[in-house]
DNA sequence: TGTACATCAGTGAACGCGCGTTCACTGATGTAC
DNA sequence: TGTACATCAGTGAACGCGCGTTCACTGATGTAC
């Protein structure tokens, strides 16, 4: 991982705001949110400790964008493995499920913040519309399955929040080292068993 | 919720541990794990502030005390409906499932707290092994659906996964008030429906 | 093309606050004899 | 049964620290004319 440039020729910084951004991932994957600190971040990019009030307010802002832009991340994620996949509906609902391990996995702390829902709680609109259009993207994918719409049928929506549930709470096991039994696996061994798991539910 | 007694006649508290745990609790839930601190515990308790040192040591302890005594509740929670269900074991599973999202919906910072695994990492055995019993209760009645033991059979342990990541995932998307489509039903409705997306799994 | 000026992005000193930790203390309890 | 003493639980003052917030500032950039 590039560590954030410290030093620059010019006062400005150019683009400070994804600077913040990227560093304030790495400081709450570090510390977590009970140390999570505006001055923290500051110190991390190299730049006065008041300057990101500028671009976010206070540190609740910082978090609100990255969890915001975690989401797009999130469903980035989802689609690479999907865009991969077979045609047949079931692998390409399976292959996003692997990029939802995929980005729990590669940023477990982002992932904790996005659901979290105490940083973030409400009221914040383009956060909102990022997380609920990750929900759509398996939401779709299960519509499809079933060839009825999620949001028109009781059942569907069963099916969407089995999976969704299912993907969600193995990801959130696994990165908290719960999972005892896949530990000692290779990647190919973990992905054939997360296999066995996952096709329980959308068979 | 009754209020830990501020005033006390005596010099000593008499049961300030516990005083402590169930304000430590309460801390938890109001600021999250960010703003949690020893000082705001024993004010809460109406105890000097250098008072719960000789009890956790440290905040980390107190919060290491908390997640192992959720879990010994967390325990109960799932026993208690699990008495309640019929013989059936498939309905003692779900019975169980719902005992979860009992717990996870009455004490939600509890519940993320203990399967958080930053603040109580490894390295505690009273944890580990409170933790432990709570996995084994879900894993036992599987295996007993199955006719085989989970840790034998990679077939089963797929099934008890699979079950426990639904719950568990059900229960934070619940708690992080992502599940909208849950969000108006009347209790027995929402009932219905978890019933309607956890007997995928264990069908 | 050049100048003047407004706006923006980042600085750094200052402040007050809540925190954890330490430490000498004091009140209560239990135990030995 | 009474006394002496050790141990334990809780106190409160003191300290240093990192934090968020404020504010007057300065360097850079863009725009009007």
């Amino acid at each position: 991982m590039p560590a954030t440039p410290i030093k620059r020729d010019s006062y400005h910084h150019g683009d400070l705001r994804a600077a913040l951004l990227e560093a304030g991932e790495a400081v709450l994957s570090e510390t977590g949110v009970a140390g999570f600190s505006l001055r923290q971040v500051a110190r991390k990019v190299g730049v006065s400790h008041s300057a990101p009030a500028h671009h976010f307010g206070d540190a609740n802002g910082l978090l609100i964008a990255l969890a915001t832009d975690g989401f797009r991340r999130f469903l980035t994620a989802m689609q690479r493995r999907r865009d991969q996949a077979p045609e047949e509906i079931r692998e390409r609902i399976f292959a996003s499920a692997l990029g939802y391990l995929d980005f729990a996995q590669s940023s477990p702390a982002l992932f904790r913040l996005m659901f979290n829902g105490d940083v973030c709680g409400p009221a914040n609109q383009t956060l909102e519309q990022a997380s609920h259009a990750s929900f759509m993207h398996l939401a779709d994918d299960v519509s499809a399955l079933r060839q009825k719409s999620a949001l028109e049928d009781a059942s569907v929506m069963a099916d969407v929040l089995a999976s969704w549930s299912t993907v969600h709470g193995y990801a959130d096991l696994l990165i908290s080292g719960r999972m005892d039994t896949v530990q000692g696996l290779t990647p190919d061994e973990q992905e054939a068993f997360f296999r066995q798991v996952f096709m329980r539910v959308i068979a």
